[in-house]
DNA sequence: GGCGATTTACTCGGATAAGCATTGTCCGAGTCAGAAGGG
DNA sequence: CCCTTCTGACTCGGACAATGCTTATCCGAGTAAATCGCC
């Protein structure tokens, strides 16, 4: 039941961003600053967000990273997964215990039970929510 | 959002002395070998849900592990928390983490709701539960 | 047959290795803006 | 004054090291039942 940290950055960097307005691209040095976090592994992050197509980069001088939707467009779910991958799939290992149908498949219910919870919560809440102390 | 492979382990070990009923005690070799995974291992797993006071085990031969209570008064929530440690805690990362405080007791808003879903879904669901397929 | 010593089969507990995902670092390449320099 | 070249600052992308947690193995010690042997 956890979330790591790596997601967390990517969050906080997007409040970040969802901060600085819509303003000309922020450094990736500045963010890291902000967070009190290594540039180098911060950067790797947001590069993933990029891909995800969540942030948007420019190079050379006077380049940085920028939001590509509106804050109360971003839900934590697209971050999240962008960084962890996928959230929805039962864990692997399950094909690999033997045990009796009724109790594998009670088991996957109540997993995926949980899922579906923490997916929706993550859907419904944006980066907006989070500026705005919510 | 995930549930280690040992959670599982000592779950289905649950299943498995429900279903055996309260005969003799069950040695650990036999559950094992029943859910096709390393005896070594799985014994650590049973050790630390004896410490739990969840299963009780008997020395000797002819010893071996048996649930103390009812399978319907056991629930995964006590079994994952015995083996993973407590739930609800934040995630210790954050503290090392920068950002406004609006945005980060939401964030920890956020985290903690899905924590207290995952424990209820977990703590109403009882190892009788899993032996119906439910 | 009875009683104690020995064997046996199991759990207990700690130490430790192997695997694997996460976290963090490093460096070369690409890119763009602005400064420098030459005509 | 204009065009070209150079330089510097930044992102990109991949490779790689370090760390930490999970999984797995190993071994000595404790324990209790069963067996054996001696009286």
């Amino acid at each position: 039941m956890k979330l790591g940290r790596a997601s967390a950055l990517g969050v906080f960097a997007g409040v970040h961003l969802a901060q600085c307005g819509p303003r000309s691209p922020v450094q990736g040095r500045e963010i890291a600053q902000s967070l009190g976090t290594p540039h180098d592994y911060l950067v790797k992050i947001l590069q993933q967000l990029v891909k995800a197509q969540i942030f948007s980069s420019e190079r050379g001088p006077a380049g940085g990273f920028q939001l590509r939707k509106d804050p109360g467009e971003i839900s934590l779910l697209e971050i999240v997964e962008a960084i962890e991958g996928p959230i929805d799939g039962l864990p692997v290992f399950l094909e690999t215990i033997q045990t009796s149908r009724h109790a594998k498949s009670g088991f996957e219910n109540t997993y995926s039970h949980m899922n579906r919870f923490a997916r929706s919560l993550l859907g419904k809440t944006t980066l907006k929510d989070l500026v705005n102390g919510r």
